[in-house]
RNA sequence: GCUGCUGUAGCUCAGUGGUAGAGCGCACCCUUGGUAAGGGUGAGGUCGAGAGUUCAAUUCUCUUCAGCAGCACCA
């Protein structure tokens, strides 16, 4: 006999080698009915494993959070049943969870198209309909490869083979169709329900390596009913309304064209942000102990060899020739030898940082010194990666560069990490991922200096207080790095901030400083950058605020809208006042209904709207209408225009 | 860069092997209306680019470019 305690603190006792189904049927009926999957001691297990020693077991139904794991692992395998049904001599690969769904990997001369999709969800509805029974099996490990490999399957071949020695070869059967899988898995197939979809067809590499085969990833995505997935989809569809793309076209900020493709052009109204943006962060550096600086654009190979660009970097650059055309028609625009001596457009303001710092002398009085750039750069992205202001090939970033002493890499590195808070606080962002990225494959600088370099960001993060992640292999070539990430209104996640620790620079391009000993010493150097890109945060942050930016950031603050012509030359006097105040104001005297002009400006997304009429012509007022708001104050013009610029002021 | 999908008016999108349509926007006219779309008239398109098939291509085929989703890469 065995005990089993359940989450109650109730113990019952059982012959050894009973099931969690028995179990739940013991309890009652209606769990049995209900019970999808149990936890042994902590470890989510499939209900017929039999449980041969004394536990502690949970059971888990529908209403419980894991039910959705295990409903989308089924629907997976349900996927991978339907398509193997569908188009015979398709391989299947693996098919994990992910956020709200799941996907399988397939492995097909012809690759999936949109079209397959229907087909291949009615199929599963068929095969969830039949119901058939999960049915765990362990199998021996070379019989487990024989039978993949002679069935065609050498994906899954190949995963047994690379599977730990020690691990067991677990085989799912539903039906006459089986998979390897780590499972636990529902009692049928039933249970996946009716609530899923299949969403889209990618291409994927085979174990993520582009050197790889790719692969047909199918997405699809998985609840515990029909209403439930209604309402996910629903949410997709706010959400993709809030795609920074969209919103900057509706609110004419920006926009993009092949000839310049991966770079922005700025309207006007865009370009209000920009500004107002930069000069909010421009002032937080210089309070925090920045000197701004301007660096060339167009740089000598020479340095981008010195810096190690040129080696570890160079795809992503840019090259010119520094040649003068030829202005003859027909003849080459350049000669041969025009690539013998060529030029690069920076891709980081580094390397130009370390030049400044080198004129003259400096002493370890000097340091910290930090050297602040809104440097424009320009990086050559694979044409796939681009994405609207997210990924572009032409930023700017709000970059400088930190050069110390090693004694002073965990304060100024604490410093900075203060820094990037308050920033994301003012600009209303909480949800903000900390990643420590480690040392890449190819990189420059010893394991040593590494060691050192990542421990020195380990320790400054603690010191911080930050929560965070570490990740192998992330870092940049010169150094590790912290990452700060948010999230894109479809869930995406994007770099934004940036902490990294650089050894490898300074002593490349000879950077030095005169110690207190009257010795030369290399300093350390941080690359940082606070908000990124402004072209990305910018992009964040009109998703994050589905276009309705705060005020100060705001193109367009406030529109004066007369309710008839007769009262325009109040409104060009509010106007005046408000423009008057700081304040980016415009007027709507056009032929239109007071309410044409409250919904366009409405949609538009103007924070505020004054209205004028009769009544506050008469008593010099202005009826205020808030984005978001049905409600009007009337209130007096002068005071209403002094709330408005008190408020309208940027967090710094 | 790789895989799939898409490309028609300023925007959102219909549509067809016989050179094109809607709504919104825009221009003009009527309307002067108190908080989310008043009415009328009109202008506007090499149907992404190039080649091929065809008597005829925006429509079919191929190539190419760009966009979108994902992968790889990355701020």
């Amino acid at each position: 006999m065995i005990e089993v305690t359940l989450p109650d603190g109730a113990v019952r006792s059982y012959e050894a080698g009973i099931t969690g189904m028995d179990i739940a049927a013991d309890i009652s009926k209606s769990l049995a009915k209900a019970a999808l999957a149990i936890y042994i001691n902590g470890q989510l297990s499939d209900l017929s494993l039999p449980i041969n020693d004394n536990a502690e077991i949970s059971l888990v139904t529908r209403k419980d959070d894991e039910a959705l794991e295990l409903i989308r692992h089924d629907c997976a395998h349900v996927m991978a049943e339907a398509v193997q049904t569908l188009f015979p001599g398709t391989q299947v690969t693996i098919g994990p969870n992910i956020e709200n769904g799941f996907f399988y990997d397939f492995a097909r001369n012809e690759p999936f198209s949109t079209e397959d999709l229907e087909a291949i969800e009615k199929e599963m509805r068929r095969i969830v309909e039949r119901g058939a029974e999960f049915k765990r099996e362990v199998w021996d490990r070379d019989e487990a490869i024989a039978y993949f490999t002679n069935k065609g399957e050498m994906y899954k071949a190949e995963l047994i083979r690379d599977l730990p020695e020690t691990e067991e070869i677990k085989i799912y059967r539903q039906g006459d169709w089986l998979d390897l899988c780590r499972g636990p898995h529902m009692p049928t197939v039933k249970q996946v329900g009716t609530g899923f979809k299949l969403l889209k067809v990618a291409g994927a590499y085979w174990r993520g390596n582009s050197d790889n085969a790719m692969l047909t990833r199918i997405y699809g995505t998985a609840w515990r009913d029909d209403k439930e997935l209604k309402a996910y989809l629903t949410q997709l569809e706010e959400a993709e309304k809030r795609d920074h793309r969209k919103l900057g076209q509706e609110m004419d900020l920006y926009h993009f064209q092949k000839e310049a493709q991966g770079s922005v052009f700025w309207h006007p109204k865009g370009f209000v942000i920009y500004n107002q943006l930069e000069g909010y962060i421009r002032r937080r550096l210089k309070d925090h102990g920045y000197q701004e600086i301007k660096t060339p654009q167009l740089i000598d190979n020479k340095l981008w060899e010195a810096s190690g660009h040129w080696g570890k970097y160079r795809e992503n650059m840019f090259v010119v020739p520094d040649e003068i055309p030829s202005g003859e028609e027909g003849q080459p625009v350049v000669s041969e030898k025009a690539f013998e001596k060529l030029m690069a457009l920076k891709p980081m303001n580094c390397p130009a940082h370390v030049q400044v710092f080198n004129q003259g002398i400096k002493s370890y009085k000097d340091l910290p010194i930090r050297l602040a750039e809104f440097g424009c750069c320009h990086r050559n992205e694979a044409h796939g990666a681009l994405h609207g202001l997210m990924r572009v090939r032409q930023m700017t970033q709000d970059d400088a560069h930190i050069f110390c002493t090693e004694e002073q890499i965990t304060s100024e590195s604490v410093a900075f990490c203060a820094l990037v808070r308050q920033v994301y606080d003012d600009l209303g962002f909480e949800d903000v991922r900390v990643v420590l990225a480690l040392r890449p494959e190819n990189k420059a600088g010893s394991d040593e200096t590494w060691d050192k370099a990542e421990e020195g960001l380990r320790e400054a993060l603690r010191a911080s207080g930050l929560e965070f992640e570490e990740e192998e292999g992330e870092g940049a070539f010169y150094g590790p790095k912290v990452e700060f990430h948010i999230r894109d209104a479809i869930g995406r996640s994007w770099q934004c901030g940036t902490l990294q620790l650089d050894f490898v620079l300074p002593e490349r391009l000879g950077a030095s400083y005169i110690g207190a000993d009257g010795d030369r010493h290399r300093p350390v150097m941080l690359h940082r950058a606070v908000l990124g890109t402004l072209e990305r945060f910018i992009g964040i942050m009109i998703e994050s605020y589905a276009g309705k930016l705060p005020l100060w950031l705001a193109p367009v603050q406030c529109v004066v809208a007369p309710i008839t012509s007769d009262f325009d030359d109040y409104a060009q006097e509010v106007l005046e006042k408000l423009k008057a105040a700081g304040i980016r104001a415009e007027i709507d005297t056009r032929n239109e209904k007071i309410n044409y002009k409250v919904r366009e400006h409405s949609v538009a997304k103007v924070p505020a709207l004054f209205v004028v009429g009769a009544r506050e012509a008469e008593n010099k007022t202005v009826a205020i209408r808030r984005l978001g708001s049905k409600n009007q104050n009337v209130d007096p013009l002068d005071e209403a225009i002094k709330a408005l610029a008190q408020e309208a002021k940027a967090p710094y």
